[in-house]
DNA sequence: CACCTGGAATCAAGA
DNA sequence: ATTCTTGATTCCAGG
């Protein structure tokens, strides 16, 4: 049997990407809304607009379902509609609103886009087992999570799912109807269990909502066999849990191909089975999952960057859904307006910018007149972008986790909390309140160029022991499993991080969930999200989040893949012959530094091995020299290298620019060639970064370094903390920093964030933001730019996350502050950037590298070369005249 | 004894 | 179709 619905369950994801929608109007709104949402995601969330909300409320990336139908492309989604979704529909009122959105999304009709398939077990029923390998946790994380993303298929109809949402949840303000997004809709009933009975508690409410409903208590996955009581709950609906940390690999290894589902279904971890039957969530999430899943988020991602993490099975683009967002203009902010409009909003309106939801995804709504980072009941769904400042309040991550952490498999013992580069753990604070003790949440997001969102492979988990210090508590919020961890006011409002440990779930295990678009291989990059709900006059909870660097968690990536800290020069004569001075780790003696232009169509045009100059005992600096270029130039060249350890281990590529004499620094940036970049070429090359499998490094790859400067891209990464901090401030509106349009990730990053921009028609918000940002435009993007910048060209990490995520509201615009600017969001991603720099050395190590080739599957990507954004014009935020080109996206499916 | 870790064997997926 | 490399998981063993 589980075999059966195990094999189908692919099948169903298969059957997400199947959607074909004509998107509707709507939905191009969506889509939009969508596309700026990620785009605000990624940079780290911005405030922005509200869109993001739809994304991925929750941890369920797809939840958004509303993102989904953002996307809409025309897919044809397959999805079984299960009886069991109206269930969640209660449930997710009780969940919180988030829940609603989900569960609206969920049952909501699928109206014309999707076509219904009964449920048939092969779509994974719930009961049936779901994934086969679903291992419990997985599973149950897992399957939550995908049912986010399923959600978000679901969330192809908009119109449809809002209505349902609507009648469904909407009720509740708090409860909404949720279903988280992501997963409550989902199914997964667990959670919604674990919320009720497990954290009732203070933070519940915020919790809570999260989840969605999940009918029976046991699925809670329960893996880690650690301890804590959370997982005990979680066990309990995990059928089996090892006794030890080891258990014998009941199954033993699984086979990807998933072709065991049954062998993993006995393991104990494997289905949770979980989830028993029926698992609540299964009905719902599966079916409405299945089908769309992908496809929802597809067209997010489509828009530009979904690509990049989506599986490419999952995939779905097509050019129609570019069409769609391209085409509008501002779709995204219609979205958001009208969200903003239920929300209340123009008093926040940063904060409505941020965090506006479409109304349909009313999760939570704030009481009129409230701002939308203010909640009173249920926290916001996790993938929301939350800002990291807020009037006198700011979240801080005052000590960075190092780069590297070695994540624990169920049938492993704990591997320990994460530590910071410094031999410590890793310290928050909350900063500019301490008037009680306030409950910080904590959980493992995405470290891609998307959004920040929970991650669907890898959880938080609760380490205990001796050495553990600080007190925190398990929960799961949809589907993601959450630390909430005291602040409390004889600390300063500051903890040292020492409790939480990553767990990684099986990639077969989650993939096989109907929904999910995220493929696990090369997906080893994560980052910590941490949130503080500050208690507000009125009783309202300020929600505020900032986010890690990016960490990797697998063995081998931490330790083969070459991780560029920083170079310097970042650009010479045609001539070559400087010397080129990196560093950065697992730089071993067998490196070879790398020189390769590449042609707009992805092509190899020049390559060239630089001469090794440096002993090549050193593991973290080598010493190249600069091989000349191939020919004469009248304008700077811009080339790219990398530093490889082998075929497959090869640093994210790095921008290099060859000055036709003297070094001017042109705004190498504008100049070069971006020619070479334009969105085509990408594709091939879609693995954006460098991974280490893909060779040549795409136009992605282009991006790198130097680029921080000149390129969008790879900006974001690349600019030192120090330089863009500056800027980030930039007063009016809201600066988003670049960064926060790159994503910590990894290469893809740099790509989308452009692509973002170029794609998703932007707002005027989103507009703003970049351009306030200071960013600098991409070379490829941008034409005139600012000098060179500094000779040394730092890589943050790649994801230095922390730009990415943080953003801060100014008090000024926000709502709840003094000012509710309308405009204003201003995001600095001051913190970020200064969390950036902190990390450094980890982050930056470890991050620079893998990002790229992390994760980020190169056919899966779509480079956002790819998809293909001529040109960007920034004028301060005023204009961006950005021009799309689609082809890749269209192409892209699956 | 329970945790942590680091290292590596094994197997599947990809190239 | 086959072989080699890379990535994911599971095991072991030592501290």
């Amino acid at each position: 049997m589980l075999a059966d619905r195990n094999w189908k369950t692919p099948t169903q994801s298969a059957g997400p990407d199947l959607d074909v929608k004509a998107p509707p109007s709507s939905t191009q709104t969506l889509a939009g809304q969508l596309l700026s949402q990620e785009l605000q995601s990624h940079p780290s969330y911005f405030p922005t607009t509200g869109n993001y909300q739809h994304v991925g409320s929750e941890g369920n990336q797809y939840n958004t379902k509303g993102n989904p139908r953002a996307f809409d492309c025309p897919s044809i989604q397959i999805t079984s509609i299960a009886p069991n979704n109206h269930v969640e529909p209660s449930d997710n009122q009780v969940v919180s609103a988030v829940g609603e959105a989900e569960g609206g999304y969920l049952e909501a009709s699928w109206p014309r886009d999707q076509l219904y398939l009964p449920l048939d077990p092969c779509y994974r029923d719930p009961a049936l087992c779901p994934s086969p390998c679903s291992s419990l946790s997985s599973r149950s994380w897992m399957s939550d999570l995908s049912s986010c993303g399923s959600i978000s298929h679901v969330y192809d109809d908009m119109d449809g799912e809002l209505r349902d949402a609507a009648c469904l949840a909407l009720g509740s303000p708090l409860g909404s109807p949720l279903g988280s997004p992501g997963c409550g809709g989902g199914a997964f009933g667990v959670e919604l269990w674990q919320q009720k009975y497990q954290h009732p508690s203070a933070f519940s409410p915020a919790l809570s909502p999260y989840q969605s409903p999940r009918q029976s208590p046991r699925q809670s996955p329960s893996h880690s066999p650690r301890t804590s009581v959370t997982e005990e709950s979680w066990l309990n609906c995990r059928p089996t849990s090892r006794p030890s940390s080891r258990p014998t690999s009941p199954c033993g290894k699984r086979r990807h191909s998933s072709a065991d589902p049954y062998a993993r279904s006995p393991s104990p971890h494997h289905s949770p089975s979980p989830t028993p039957g029926t698992s609540p969530r299964g009905s719902v999430t599966d079916d409405t999952w299945v089908g769309s899943p992908a496809g929802a988020l597809g067209p997010l991602l489509m828009s530009g960057f979904q690509e990049l993490d989506v599986p490419s099975k999952t995939r779905r683009t097509s050019g129609s859904q570019l069409g769609l967002l391209t085409g509008r203009g501002d779709p995204g902010l219609e979205p958001c307006q009208d969200s903003s409009r239920e929300e209340g909003q123009d008093k926040d309106g940063l904060a409505v910018l941020f965090l506006q939801v479409p109304s349909h995804f009313s999760w939570n709504k704030p009481k009129p007149g409230a701002s939308p980072l203010f909640r009173t009941s249920s926290p916001p769904p996790l993938d929301w972008p939350l800002p990291n400042q807020y009037d006198q309040c700011e979240l801080t991550l005052e000590v960075q986790p190092r780069s590297y952490h070695r994540a624990h498999y169920e049938t492993e013992g704990s591997r320990g909390s994460i530590k910071a580069a410094t031999g410590g753990y890793p310290v928050i604070k909350l900063n500019g309140y301490s008037e009680q003790p306030v409950s910080l949440l904590l959980f493992i997001g995405t470290a891609d160029d998307r959004y920040l969102r929970p991650h669907s492979f890898y959880q938080v988990h609760r380490v205990t022991g001796k050495t553990v210090t600080t007190m925190c508590q398990e929960k799961v919020m949809g589907c993601t499993k959450v630390l909430e961890i005291p602040l409390l006011p004889e600390n300063n409002m500051a903890a040292s991080i020492d409790c939480a440990g990553i767990l990684k779930l099986r990639n077969a295990d989650i993939e096989l969930k109907k929904g999910e678009t995220d493929i696990g291989r090369k997906n080893t990059r994560v980052r910590v999200v941490f949130r503080v709900a500050v208690p507000h006059l009125d009783g309202q909870m300020l929600w505020l989040q900032t986010v890690s660097i990016p960490v990797e968690c697998s063995q081998r990536s931490g330790q083969d893949l070459p991780q560029l800290e920083s170079f310097s020069p970042n650009s010479c004569s045609v001539d070559g012959g400087q010397e080129l001075v990196i560093t950065g780790s697992n730089i071993a003696a067998q490196s070879r530094v790398v020189f390769v232009e590449k042609g707009p169509d992805g092509r190899t045009l020049w390559e060239m091995d630089a001469r090794v100059l440096s002993e090549k005992s050193s593991v973290t600096r080598i010493v190249v020299e600069i091989p000349p270029y191939n020919k004469k130039t009248t304008c700077p060249v811009q080339v790219q290298f990398y530093v490889s350890n082998g075929k497959r281990r090869r640093s994210v590529p790095q921008c290099f620019t060859y000055l036709p004499e003297v070094r001017g620094h042109l705004p190498v940036a504008a100049g070069v060639k971006q020619e070479h970049w334009e969105p085509d070429l990408i594709s091939h090359n879609a693995p954006g970064f460098c991974s280490p499998s893909s060779d040549t490094p795409s136009h992605d790859q282009v991006l790198s370094s130097d680029v921080a400067y000149y390129d969008s891209c790879d900006l974001p990464l690349r600019y030192p903390a120090s330089h863009n901090a500056p800027r980030l401030y930039h007063p009016p509106p809201s600066s988003v920093s670049f960064q926060t349009l790159m994503f910590p990730q990894t290469s893809s990053i740099p790509l989308q964030s452009p692509s973002m921009l170029s794609q998703t028609p932007l707002s005027p918000h989103q507009s703003l933001i970049a351009l306030n940002t200071s960013i600098k435009p991409p070379q490829t993007f941008i034409s005139s730019q600012t000098p060179v910048p500094p000779q040394i060209t730092t890589i943050p990490p790649q994801g230095s996350s922390v730009p990415l995520q943080s953003f801060t509201i100014s008090p000024n615009t926000s709502s709840g502050g003094p000012c509710r600017g309308q405009s204003a969001v201003s995001q600095s991603s001051t913190s970020t950037f200064i969390t950036a720099a902190d990390p450094q050395k980890d982050s930056v190590l470890s991050s620079p590298g893998q990002t790229l080739s992390i994760k980020q599957e190169p056919e899966d990507q779509p480079n956002l070369g790819s998809l293909g954004l001529q040109e960007i014009t920034l004028d301060d935020g005023k204009n961006l005249g950005v021009s799309l080109i689609h082809k890749k996206v269209c192409g892209l499916v699956l």
